[in-house]
DNA sequence: ACCTGAACACCGTTCAAGT
DNA sequence: ACCTGAACACCGTTCAAGT
């Protein structure tokens, strides 16, 4: 008549009732907790974190994992910061070209959130964590280094971090679309009524260059940063 | 005995047992359907829209949205496009100076957005509609004229998307914080062993000039897009 | 053609309790 | 200090039915 399998034996998975693991699972703890929620995001995405699910590959209850963490949104915030370290340049880093250095930091940041595609969606949604404050405070010594004036400085900032995360959420999203979701935008720029010939013959939904787009536009934008001759 | 109230009478709200409205209620149809999302949004946030909710604004049963809509993401990507229409500007297009073309549409697109603040964080995870199309199409044609030559046109077009939707998204979340997580905020950054200086001096996270850093920003940008002498 | 309620398989989180 | 299950108030959507 029991409806609930036994619970005598190792944890068991609530929704398969598979052992989760054939030999003990260490104690909770915060670090286990945001490891295990980048993993699940990264294998089933962004809704596919679950505070039951997370509980589950952990092998313990749902509520237990509530003495760890304040709620879902606080895992959210310390998954995304824990994606995000940056171990700098291969050498020391003030290099003769500030370039180079603000080029590498970039396509750094950018590479880690490919890996986590959905990382990119939640960095403008949360508050900032050790890892993007690190970030922001290296881009703003370089281009300080660089001969960027301290009124234009903060502006400068906030429009790289625009190039980076829009170009990524952007990737993420637009980037590698199955065959038929093509052929669906195509027809829909084509729809007789309501046409957009520019955009047809630019390709710009069907170009997948993305690496050479953020590349590019990203140059754009440090051309066009007024800089004074020297530091 | 009967748990549920007396079905008599005008459509009562299933959550508050409320009349909806004294008078009849118009017939569903896909327009008022993407009406109330949007005022459901504009009122309670992106997580505000529920189809639930959104049946009871609309006095009919949750169901019935479902004949007019495929689902709640059909739902999200009409209201999305319905919010982003561009009128173009008060007098007739090419003015003599592209720049102010281009910018002047961005600012309108930035503003239709920041009208709706649960729009910028949606413009890169839907379909593109024809909204949203229309202005793609139209900034294309008009950095053509500019003279952006063809191998740069489409990177500098997805910078330009970038910056406006980085600048809206990201404004819209750390924008006009409250006073208690601005001090939250300026605390962390002064946490011992984890310093940010530069961040502080500069008070990136405390500056709330968001509409000179996109214009300042968007200014860079253009700036930096290589031109032809003309078109 | 258009609308409906019941039901299913989920959510995040509160609570009162266990060790 | 750390973990737990039951329960609450929700979700989106399928289905079989009504008009």
């Amino acid at each position: 008549m029991a409806t609930r399998s036994s619970s005598t034996g190792p944890k068991r998975s609530q929704r398969t009732g598979k052992p989760l693991q054939s030999t003990q699972e260490p104690p909770l703890s915060l670090e286990r907790i945001v490891q295990a929620a980048v993993e699940l995001m990264d294998a089933r995405g962004l809704g596919g974190l679950t505070m039951r699910r997370l509980a589950d590959h952990l092998g313990s209850g749902v509520m237990s994992l509530y003495w760890h963490v304040d709620s879902k949104e606080g895992v959210l915030d310390l998954a995304l910061d824990s994606v995000m370290e940056y171990r700098g340049p291969a050498q020391a880093s003030p290099s003769p070209d500030w370039r180079e250095d603000v080029i590498h930091m970039l396509e750094d940041w950018r590479a880690c959130m490919l890996r986590h595609p959905w990382s990119a969606a939640l960095l403008p949604r949360r508050a900032l964590g050790a890892s993007v404050l690190a970030r922001l405070e290296l881009l703003s010594e370089m281009l300080s280094r660089a001969g960027i004036c301290e009124a234009d400085l903060n502006a400068a900032i906030w429009s790289i971090w625009n190039h980076v995360m829009g170009a990524t959420v952007t990737r993420t999203n637009f980037g590698t679309p199955s065959e038929d979701s093509k052929r669906d935008a195509q027809q829909r720029l084509e729809r007789p009524g309501e046409r957009y010939p520019a955009i047809e013959a630019s390709r710009l939904l069907l170009d997948e260059d993305w690496d050479g787009a953020f590349r590019k536009g990203l140059g754009f934008l440090l051309d066009g940063l007024p800089l004074k001759p020297a530091g």
